[in-house]
DNA sequence: CCTAATGTGTCATCGAGTGTCACAATCTAC
DNA sequence: GTAGATTGTGACACTCGATGACACATTAGG
């Protein structure tokens, strides 16, 4: 087995047919609506059977999502990364800030974003999968070495960030010229809470 | 036509049929499980039709939160009552802490937050008719007359108010003996904004 | 090259949700 | 009351997302 270096043909087949698939699911999608689109439809137009479309994606869903899902890896591990002496607000803010910015860096990830926003199907699955970020990166807040943080307050944080990020992003949809970062910096500002988690 | 005063025979046997159906399927739900348990099941155990189901209740997710959408509208006419003089964030933490308290009123409310919390799938959708009530309870927040509020900041907060509910009622989830309003009080207080949005 | 592991298509099935139609109950008007 | 429009209901067929089973092909690795 060789999962990571040296792919190998299967593997790398594998991701190869995945990408295919994203991007034809991707472009049905932004034609038709995500909900008019059937997986028979996407599994048609990259010719393959809609079981082997389960195989790679195990929801219709995922074919959008999967890729966003790793990308809380990064979160996870940039919010571990943080001075320890940082106010909590602040480290999320930055790292959630700079998320924005990879977001913006590419067109697709832009154009995927605005279809999440716009199909409430896949937002209730992003508050799906950003409830267990924010466990994970309220953890990470809390397992700092030197940091002694309440579990609850580090799940309040973590919360509001994702409140703070979540009503900016959906301002950013509304809008087609609005600056996403600014917007995100923005309402961290606002929402920064009074009282003092860190001396 | 006749809705609300003088029911008339089809709107009364129209309620009994949806309350009982509601007794019913929550019945099912703790004791199955709300996934394992189908529509059919239901149906069969109301003595009614799949279809006929499907016209008291557009979703089997309905058959729980039909009547906590209806609480939406308390929140906002309670947010719309407070004074105007008052802090916004203090005008959410008041309300959403009262509502706090009618949920722990009835055991039956009690029992359906706790179905709630433990199924992905309702609280999914529990995330999407929060969506809705936030916009409108931001809409209350900044259409009171003599308060000029930022839309965006009234989003913000209320977002943030949602989420200290959230993070409070899944504490509570985890916890048979925790106390839910105390929970969500402290959960106000610790996000409570230090930006000074009212003077 | 032979074999065990893995990928794929086909078929069947489940469960949520919808359209249709015929039939029965209710409401309204006379 | 009864006639007729309205509305509720069951039954049937169907769509679509998702899963299980099986046969067949391809690949990996000794």
């Amino acid at each position: 087995m060789s999962t990571g270096r040296n792919p190998g043909l299967r593997e790398r087949t594998r991701r190869a047919v995945r990408a295919e698939l994203s991007r034809t699911a991707m472009d049905l999608f932004t034609r038709h609506g995500y909900e008019a689109t059937t997986v028979d439809d996407i599994a048609a137009a990259a010719g393959i059977s809609k079981r082997s479309f389960f195989r790679y994606f195990p929801q219709k869903e995922d074919v959008v999502l999967a890729d966003v899902e790793l990308l809380g890896d990064e979160v996870v591990r940039g919010v571990a990364a943080r001075p320890v002496d940082e106010a909590p607000w602040d480290s999320l803010a930055a790292v959630l800030g700079e998320w924005a910015e990879g977001i913006l860096s590419t067109t697709a990830a832009t154009r995927r974003l605005r279809l999440v926003e716009g199909t409430p199907a896949l937002r209730a699955r992003l508050h799906t999968t950003r409830d267990e970020l924010r466990r994970r990166v309220a953890t990470a807040l809390c397992d700092r070495d030197g940091v002694t943080l309440d579990r609850f307050e580090a799940e309040l944080l973590t919360a509001a960030a994702a409140a703070a990020l979540d009503t900016a992003s959906h301002r950013w949809s509304l809008d087609p010229d609005a600056d996403l970062r600014g917007l995100v910096t923005r309402a961290f500002e606002v929402l920064r809470p009074a009282a003092a988690t860190l001396e």
